[in-house]
DNA sequence: AGCACGCCGACT
DNA sequence: GTCGGCGTGCTC
């Protein structure tokens, strides 16, 4: 009998066994995607094998196979080894390793299995996602005026929306209103709304042609760095096959990247291209437009399904050798790999951190490994393991010393130590002095300024000036922070330029003299959770005191900054301003000199090249200093550097200001002098001073659940068994905690820790392995999950 | 994860 | 007397 072994989307580690039948043979191949009967319904599964097998008398009979989905098979033999392999290292179920990587089904394929008559298939089949022609239904408002007061509730609040801004997707709507497109039936009924269904808009990064470029020349570090990949790439046999590109920001490393594409094209195979998700902008995507014309496909995610599908099938093919693309674009299924990049590999966004929790830098240089491709990563702050890698001989280092704009220097930079600083002007103590004088002197040079913080909101915490207490979120075990209402724009006078000016400026002082009297239109929210509510009149823990806003958000320092320097356009960007494209667009009027100080948290550090900053301000590196993780000295250095490389480029020389109470740290020691391979070498000591990565491995154990009592005991009952093991008992694995998490309620949820770490990957995979047997006999409300190779620890 | 089967409360 | 709550058990 001919049994094929089927991935199901399940979170099951086996695969299941299925009959094939002699007519569907032909098209059971590895890497097929089958419909089969499990349980009940019916699964879309991968064949992981097929093979003739006997079976044992007696055992039960196995289904049949139901259908082939795909005329060819959809997994590539080196991407499936890939798939398993990934599958294994991270614990994680096959069948959702699968359904992570692969694409949806398209609706003529369901259509085509309901067509071939045995199959009832009324909806996607469990796992298999079902995409259609992408079609976007607009509402619009008519000229029709409905009868005064016939309209209620999210009806009338829907036609007033659409009346105020116009057209909008229904989509849209629904995200505001739940039952939008009931509503907007109704309307449409009534006459007041017409409805239009388009075709949705096109890819955002082919929407203008791009002019071809020629290759620049490069500078002696950039020939040198990519004549050694195109070795590398010229004789699949030679060696090294892994490189660690350690360039500053503005040294070329993309040049380089985009020759090591060419050479590998060149060579007849075809390159992966990881980006961070931010990184992923239509300025990256029109470079190599531009070197490689529209034969590259961009995995991002805006992509509808249809489209997904369709660049799947053309790498599949062949036919697009280049896939760029973040995280997940991993596991894009480029034919004849013969090279994979992972630009700013240091960057955090490359660990998912939700099912499947795997690294796609990891996983990159394992996926080349396998494949036979060259790997480069690439960063101006390559992360420490990479840079142990690099001692290991693991990785070949290859350095861009310089900015690849000769006169381009980097900037000076300052360190302002806020013990000894006091406020400045605004009063605000996180805004010393000689930042206050740094942002005036840039002013009225005529130049740009960033000033980095890294909290959303307005005040970081609300405090009651009798008890003390912080208003904290019902759900998590953190504080509140309060958000300013919406408040209505200065009114856009058409009197002469200054006027306007100063009446904006008369408009955000008032604001900020409303908010300093706390502004009942203002909101508490959770940072972790979502929740939002009314700012109490007063707190809730003692029913007494008057609450106080205590610390600076980006939104107060957004104001006090509007305030101190009443003729500047101050611009704020971070997650409550802007989604990707609003943060693009922000980003963009920065460049075109639309704003002349930019306050922004995170997202500040990534995008396009401002030319006109020439000032970067940190309002307080200490916030990412202080964090309970033992990665935070090397998070907290990069963010400082990438910040810092805003400062300066072309003719004009940067500054750059840290404000710390930690001005002795390492971080921001190294840091201010821009030595990179400094900081790395030093915080290799303190890592092995405390047996972390990368001298140990770790996996986590995360527990949490609804009730504090369950949650604790089953944590304790995984680290007893963890002890218990052979390998955990020989000291092989060191078995740390439980302990409560450094955030110990989350969304409602207690949660715990245990934390295994040992030199070796096997025990640790030993024992990891034998608490997935401790799992499965627990409590089901209590929900255990394992991060091998963790990043956040909190 | 689904989706069953399976035993205890408020409704026609 | 049923409809239905979600507790545990299985899926080739």
């Amino acid at each position: 009998m001919i049994v094929a072994d089927v991935a199901v989307p399940v979170p099951l580690a086996r695969a299941f066994s299925y009959e094939v039948p002699a007519a569907l043979a032909p098209g059971v191949a590895p890497g097929a995607r089958v419909v089969c009967e499990l349980g009940r319904r019916r699964v879309v599964g991968v064949v992981l094998e097929v093979a003739s097998r006997d079976r044992p008398p007696g055992a039960p009979a196995l289904k049949p196979l139901l259908a082939v989905v795909d005329p060819d098979p959809i997994v590539g033999a080196e991407l499936l080894r890939f798939l398993l392999e990934l599958s294994s290292y991270y614990f994680a179920p096959i069948g959702e390793v699968l359904r992570l990587a692969l694409p949806a089904l398209e609706r003529a394929q369901v259509q085509g299995l309901r067509d071939q008559g045995a199959l009832a298939f009324d909806e996607a089949p469990g796992g298999a996602r079902q995409v259609g022609g992408r079609r976007i239904l607009f509402a619009r408002p008519t000229d029709a005026i409905e009868a005064p007061g016939t309209l209620r509730g999210q009806a009338a609040s829907i036609l007033a929306v659409l009346r105020a801004n116009g057209e909008q997707p229904v989509a849209r709507l629904v995200d505001t209103f739940g039952s939008a497109r009931a509503v907007v039936k109704k309307l449409a009924g009534l006459g007041l709304v017409a409805l239009e269904e388009r075709d949705a808009p096109r890819d955002p990064f082919f929407q203008s042609p791009e002019a071809r470029d020629a290759p620049p020349d490069l500078n002696a570090p950039q020939a040198d760095a990519a004549a050694r990949m195109a070795a590398a790439l010229a004789d699949p046999a030679s060696s090294p096959r892994a490189f660690l590109l350690f360039g500053v920001t503005g040294s070329g490393k993309t040049e380089v990247y985009l020759r090591a594409i060419a050479a590998c094209r060149a060579a007849g195979k075809g390159a992966l291209v990881m980006v961070p998700e931010i990184a992923l902008t239509p300025q990256l995507v029109s470079r190599f437009r531009a070197r490689f014309g529209d034969d590259v496909a961009v995995l991002h995610s805006g992509l509808g399904d249809a489209d997904r599908h369709a660049m799947w099938k053309r790498l599949r093919a062949g036919e697009l050798e280049v896939a760029i693309g973040a995280r997940s674009a991993l596991f894009a299924p480029v034919r004849d790999l013969g090279l994979v990049i992972v630009d700013e590999e240091h960057d955090g966004s490359f660990k998912q951190e939700e099912g499947v929790r795997y690294h796609a830098r990891d996983m990159a240089l394992l996926r080349a490994h396998r494949a036979g491709a060259v790997c480069v990563l690439g960063s101006a702050t390559p992360s420490i393991e990479s840079f142990a890698l690099v001692r290991k001989g693991k990785l070949a280092e290859l350095v861009l010393p310089d900015r690849a704009v000769r006169e381009a220097s980097l900037p000076a930079v300052t360190i302002i130590d806020l013990r000894r600083n006091g406020a400045g002007p605004t009063g605000d103590k996180l805004v010393s002095l000689p930042l206050h004088r740094a942002i005036e002197a840039t002013l009225k040079a005529g130049e740009q300024a960033i000033i980095f913080l890294n909290r959303r909101g307005f005040a970081p915490s609300v405090v009651c000036e009798d008890c003390g207490t912080v208003e904290t979120c019902k759900a998590c075990s953190v504080a509140l922070t309060y958000h300013r209402g919406r408040r209505p724009r200065a009114p856009a006078s058409a009197g002469p330029l200054l006027a306007q000016v100063e009446a904006q400026a008369r408009a955000r002082a008032q604001a900020l003299a409303d908010d300093a009297a706390l502004d009942p239109g203002g909101r508490l929210r959770c940072h972790y959770c979502d929740f939002v509510g009314p700012l109490p009149p007063v707190c809730s823990a003692c029913g007494r005191g008057s609450l106080a806003l205590e610390g600076l958000g980006t939104e107060r320092l957004e104001a006090a900054l509007s305030e101190a320097f009443p003729t500047a356009r101050v611009a704020r960007l971070d997650r409550d301003v802007a989604d990707g494209a609003r943060s693009q667009a922000i980003l963009e009027r920065m460049r075109a000199g639309g704003v002349d100080i930019l306050v922004g948290t995170q997202m500040v550090t990534k995008g396009h090249d401002l030319p006109n900053v020439t000032l970067v301000g940190v309002v307080n590196a200490d916030a990412a200093l202080s964090l309970p993780d033992f990665r935070a000295a090397e998070r907290g250095f990069q963010l400082l550097v990438q910040v810092a490389g805003r400062a300066g480029r072309r003719d004009r020389p940067g500054r750059v200001l840290i404000q710390t109470r930690n001005p002795d740290h390492h971080a921001v020691r190294f840091a201010a002098r821009h030595d990179v391979p400094g900081f790395l070498e030093r915080e290799l000591v303190d890592r092995r001073e405390v047996d972390y990565p990368p001298f140990s491995r770790l996996a986590l154990v995360r527990v949490d659940a609804a009730d504090e009592g369950a949650a604790r005991s089953a944590a304790a009952r995984l680290a007893t068994a963890a002890r218990a093991t052979p390998d955990g008992d020989a000291g092989r694995v060191d078995v740390l905690g439980p302990a409560a998490a450094p955030l110990a309620r989350l969304r409602g949820r207690y949660r715990f820790r245990v934390l295994l770490r040992a030199r070796d990957r096997g025990p640790l995979r030993a024992v990891v392995a034998a608490l997935h047997g401790v799992r499965d006999a627990l409590d089901r409300a209590i929900r255990v999950t394992f991060d091998v190779d963790p990043v956040a620890m909190l």
